[in-house]
DNA sequence: TTGGCTAATATGTCTAGACATAATCCCAAG
DNA sequence: CTTGGGATTATGTCTAGACATATTAGCCAA
């Protein structure tokens, strides 16, 4: 008992429950300090948490105060695809469509920061959950970033590859909702203008823009997120 | 310069250098502290804060190594639409077109763990940005949980007025893409089967389940999330 | 060989005190 | 009345040392 995660769940109660209403000013570390009866570090470490979490907004000389807008956060766990199906247990597999070098197209290139028409690694891939196309993968990758020897991407898949084989620093993500045009409509076996779930990520390593990947998820998917 | 953020980059620096590679088991906190020239604790606030971000995988007794599938998590922030909209540089507006108490669908009280025909306020909200269509808003609140008086929601809109009055504490999100149906057609002026990205939310207080909402967004929306 | 106990060990947390840093308050000079 | 310093103050971080706790390696007995 009053470890700093005891402490920690006592304000945010108090804040939950108004006693210390939004945009309030809570009391000083020192006062909680005396307290709670500990020492002003494990006050300062349970406080830092709830400010990480947005909670609360922390200021030199001015105080702590409880966040008028608490910004509320979701967490999204971006799956290697293969562990994903595996997941839901339905036996997993994926087919190499295309693997070619080309001159990416200037979406690409604008997206991840690269001269136009730069010669990258295309790959289309379609994942396979209990046989049935679960996702299609659409990838440029920059192959100047990237460790020698390259695999035998139809052996695995380059989602799985990237993850293990090279250290990636940042990126982003985008969804939208798009209908299925002719492409999707025969690899996948839909019909045309059906809504797909597409997530867009491009992704940066330590050495410069590594990837940008399409996935067209199958009809029906949903991607889920806790907060 | 040896503050803890100094020594937390230049350990993430050896990992992604690979000095350390996945799987690999690093320095304890005593050998380091002894090399950077600081006590342990400052030590461990430098890789406590690695391991919350998923970098590396620290157990007592057997010591710290550096994770094999580092979890890649993006985070969402969660907009309050009308401030979404400002911030695109719109005009926000909303209107609410429809108001009234009824038994929730089983769906609804399902995934908020509420009793069968529980009777919950039904709100539909359309937002606009620039005068058009940018979310259609389905929503079941549940009244039990609410503090009184309840506003007038079609003078503050639903969404905004729970984040300030009520204290949430978690929930989750799943996204999909839908076609339009016969209602977002004619609401938001669309052909019914065009590609909707769809938000579901549900969200539960301190004293339980509080709302499901589903937000139907326009088309070519985009929702974007950094890593 | 196997199961369970014990001791060793790395991380987790706490304390008390110190100095650093940023923001604010307040007063004095213009 | 405005503005520029300085004093004040709350948080941020660090240290050195201590005890707590989880986990494992090794040992011993069944």
């Amino acid at each position: 008992m009053n470890g700093w995660e005891d402490i920690r769940a006592e304000v945010l109660r108090r804040i939950r429950a108004r006693d210390w209403p939004p945009g309030a000013l809570i009391p000083g570390e020192e006062a909680l300090a005396e307290e709670f009866g500990v020492a002003r570090a494990t006050v300062n470490r349970a406080l830092t948490t709830l400010a990480e979490a947005g909670v609360i907004e922390r200021k030199k000389r001015a105080g702590t105060r409880v966040a008028e807008l608490p910004v509320r956060r979701a967490r999204l766990e971006i799956p290697v695809i293969r562990l994903d199906v595996v997941a839901r247990g339905l036996a997993y597999d994926f087919k190499l469509l295309e693997d070619r070098l080309a001159p990416a197209p200037v979406p690409v290139t604008a997206r991840l920061g690269l001269p136009e028409g730069s010669p990258m690694r295309y790959l289309e891939t379609l994942h396979l959950a209990g046989g049935r196309p679960y996702v299609l993968e659409t990838r440029w990758l920059n192959p100047e970033v990237l460790p020698s020897p390259l695999p035998d991407f139809a052996a695995i898949s380059a989602n799985e590859w990237l993850v293990t084989h090279v250290s990636l620093v940042s990126g982003d993500i985008a969804f939208t909702a798009e209908p299925a045009g002719p492409r999707e409509g025969k690899v996948m076996g839909l019909t045309p203008g059906t809504p797909l779930l597409v997530a867009e990520r491009t992704t940066h390593g330590i050495a410069g823009a590594v990837t940008w990947v399409r996935l067209a998820h199958a009809p029906g998917h949903r991607v889920h997120m806790l907060f």
